[in-house]
DNA sequence: CGAAACGTTGAGCTAGTTCAATCCTGGTGG
DNA sequence: CCACCAGGATTGAACTAGCTCAACGTTTCG
């Protein structure tokens, strides 16, 4: 039992992980504390020294901009380091912070940056997280440009229930955690809180998917995926 | 004279480049082609085995949706490596396009895996290269989004210009490249072609930016900024 | 119980879309 | 050199998706 177990479950589901390097990974030093709901982790400007990792909980990033507007750019869950990149880009150009009560640590970079010397595959699975980062970037983006309202916001649920199904939390009767609030989630798709309501409004009268308390379930898959034309290939869970 | 050279200068104008990293880069192996303005590259779905370097020119890559759409996700200039990301992610999950005519690279993944296992600090510059691209795509995200058309717009100048001034690439009346029609830069901000040349023009008249003949002219940086609410911490050029 | 945060709904309005025509520019063939 | 053509740029006009404003309902929790 180690607060470091849920990173290397993590990185375990993206890549192929040695011995080695979970040893490695285990051997990290970190810093836990616990963070509630909506508490800001790690604000734009700061030039962080460490790395979090999300040992449980959701947590979520966003650009403030000049006119009070804001902009989720992703959102976290258990086992994920959300500012992985702080390795290597000293300033955080947005935000983090917690979507419910969540415990994080804090591992230093020095300590990462020598596992990273010692290992060129555990090298290669931390830049892989990076990048396939980078490729839920472009979707979001998508979502929030030519893929509309509508289809983005069934995309977004469909990743949501993706990426939760392989973290393990979804529970028997298909539901998953999704503690967004209905202006964190119109700030995702940069949209209307009134819009966004309506949306999840339509999806639920036809049977498609519900948020409830905090969850998220998917009555009918298929039709999500159809009305977010979602391909699951950009999480690339499969190709290490 | 190396068909290398390029992204020597690239990675040098983002961090420290040593003289053996630098070496290490000379001695890739590269075969060049030429591909004409509107030719594809790379393809969706594709699983290339080299990556890309822009010898010469500027690329562009998009997501195409399901009902036709298309959504940019970004452009690259010079010097660039429009899809290292494929060295840790197989599957290309949008296409590679060239924008105007332009020599390319075709880099294997076999001599840069080589050249990373050799080198820590090369693997950290390129690394940071892609996580750079990362924090364009969150900029990209905000632009399609909460920034809105008009702040959007002047976001994407800025951008261009300041990326085009770091490679080198401004004249001496102060305009850059950028060899987007209307529809692309529509495609690269959401919207539509119509308003994407009202956009424009706005921006034409109130004497803060002009596009002619493939070029970008700035002539009120400082309104463009303002417009924008650009802040260039997210290109990351100093912080190294 | 009461307060605070969050969700839901209606109504009017506007920014941005679509459709369709026209103009401009560079390139081609005669 | 000029007529012609294709792709791109520009414009007008009608339409509508999505926004804002404002009220009201619901849940949560001290």
């Amino acid at each position: 039992m180690s607060l470091l177990d849920p990173l290397v479950a993590k990185l375990a589901s993206i890549g192929s992980l040695s011995a080695t390097d979970r040893d490695l990974l285990l051997a990290l030093p970190i810093v836990s504390r616990l963070v509630a709901a909506n508490q800001p982790v790690v604000h734009q400007g700061d030039k962080p020294k460490t790395s979090v990792l999300i040992v449980s909980g959701m947590l979520a990033r966003y650009q403030e901009l000049t006119d009070g507007g804001r902009q989720l750019v992703s959102f976290h869950l258990t086992g994920e380091m959300p500012d992985l990149h702080t390795l290597y880009i000293r300033t955080m150009d947005h935000s983090l912070v917690a979507l419910k009560d969540s415990v994080i640590g804090h591992v230093p970079h020095d300590a990462i940056h020598a596992a990273v010397r010692a290992s060129g595959s555990l090298t290669a699975l931390l830049w892989r997280s990076t990048l396939i980062d980078a490729a839920i970037f472009r979707q979001w983006m998508t979502n929030n440009g030519r893929r509309g309202p509508v289809a983005g916001t069934a995309h977004l649920l469909c990743e949501i229930m993706l990426r939760s199904r392989t973290a393990g939390n979804v529970d028997k009767d298909g539901a998953c955690e999704m503690p967004f609030n209905q202006q964190q989630l119109a700030d995702a798709l940069g949209i209307s809180l009134v819009h966004a309501n309506r949306t999840l409004k339509a999806l639920k009268e036809r049977g498609t998917a519900v948020i409830e308390r905090g969850r998220l379930r998917v009555m009918d898959w298929d039709a999500l995926r159809a009305a977010a034309g979602f391909d699951p290939t950009y999480l690339h869970l499969q190709d290490a």
